[in-house]
DNA sequence: ATCACCAAGTTATAGTATATTACATTATCG
DNA sequence: CGATAATGTAATATACTATAACTTGGTGAT
């Protein structure tokens, strides 16, 4: 009762099982974790018998699968429009302040990403590891720096480290030093800055030796 | 069967149940993570009663607060060792490795002192964020230079949100970048430095407006 | 048009975990 | 030595994952 029927837009009977289930995981996630999600909980929701979802996933875990993945699509999209909305040399900063604000408003979500039993599963070819891996691709290339061996990218996972680390310390509790408050997103700038000095002060060495 | 029966070195008619609990759960968590402790498992291990751990902790939740408490005193016991045992000079250095090193090495006890939902509910003043206060009190230690103000704990929490995304973001096997592996060590070692040169620069910033 | 087929859904059930209640046992103290 | 509270057990309620066997209804080949 009071419960919407979908249209039958593509499948069957129903409608389509397969995409309400991913949406209304999405939601509980963005709630509560990935954790929070319980497939009994989501069929009764969806006005659909308990089992009814394994005909479209195996198991809660491959329904985790799926439901990551459309949040890295999500993610992916955002990070995107963060460096591309930017002006030239801000877009390195840009990048993080948009994805430490995502990791702290969505946080349910960005766990599910970056903290999840899900992802450390997902071996290294697969898709949710890729779309990790594309990520760390446009946080590379929102650096406007050359590509330099590894240099660059280097500096690139020090500051996906920092970042991570403000967003899962934070949401922690952690974060807060003994005396007063003190702001995520300056800490990460902080980060920002401070890696990207270094960045050109490598840079500048290895012009030195060419 | 083949179940050691605890010496009665303190309670009443069977063995330390509480304590045995306690480092049974330890051993499990160190293995597979908090989530991979079960109140029922634990007391078969035992060779208890299903319901005998609920005489001594009101629920899972308060078990794994237990554990907690008791990770966070040998983990900072660790710590310590680790700064008193370091030169002058390489204190910092050597905290932020010892942490890393553990931080993978045992990340399954990690994952709970750090990024477990049994700390993110730790209320402010509680034993448990007490202790993971201690440990940000023994980081901002082992910087070896003079407080200033929220200045070095600034930086403090640099190297720690460097630290802790450098361990999680590894066992997530995101560390990785495309090309090459990237030491991690070598990466947690770049971030105490480049940290601490940004904690000398805003030092003699200040001097100098003194 | 019809009908066999199969995808998608249902009921029933097994298995496992947390947690509570009522009852049994035993160590300790008055 | 016996009352009492601490500690453990048996039985049970609840919730979740997952599987098996059965049912329904849309689709396409004849």
């Amino acid at each position: 009762m009071g419960q919407i029927v979908r249209k039958p837009f593509k499948t069957y009977h129903h409608g389509d099982l397969r995409e309400a289930l991913i949406q209304a995981a999405l939601r509980e996630v963005e709630l509560g974790g990935p954790e929070a999600i319980s497939i009994k909980a989501l069929a009764k929701q969806l006005g659909v018998s308990q089992p009814a979802p394994y005909r479209h996933f195996a198991d809660r875990e491959a329904l985790l699968e799926a439901v990551t993945a459309e949040a890295f699509r999500q993610f992916n999209v955002i990070m995107r429009e963060a460096i591309e909305q930017s002006s030239k040399g801000s877009k390195l900063s840009r990048f993080a302040q948009a994805a430490l604000a995502f990791g702290l408003e969505r946080h349910g979500i960005y766990r599910l990403m970056f903290a999840s039993r899900t992802m450390a599963c997902a071996p290294k070819g697969s898709e949710l590891h890729t779309a990790a891996m594309e990520t760390l691709a446009l946080l590379i290339e929102s650096f406007e720096a050359p590509a330099v061996g590894l240099l660059r990218e280097r500096q690139a996972l020090k500051i996906w480290a920092g970042l991570h680390g403000i967003v899962m310390l934070a949401e922690q509790g952690l974060l807060t030093g003994e005396s007063a408050q003190i702001s995520r997103e300056e800490l990460l700038d902080e980060i920002v800055e401070q890696t990207k000095a270094a960045l050109t002060v490598a840079l500048k060495a290895t012009g030195d030796k060419a």
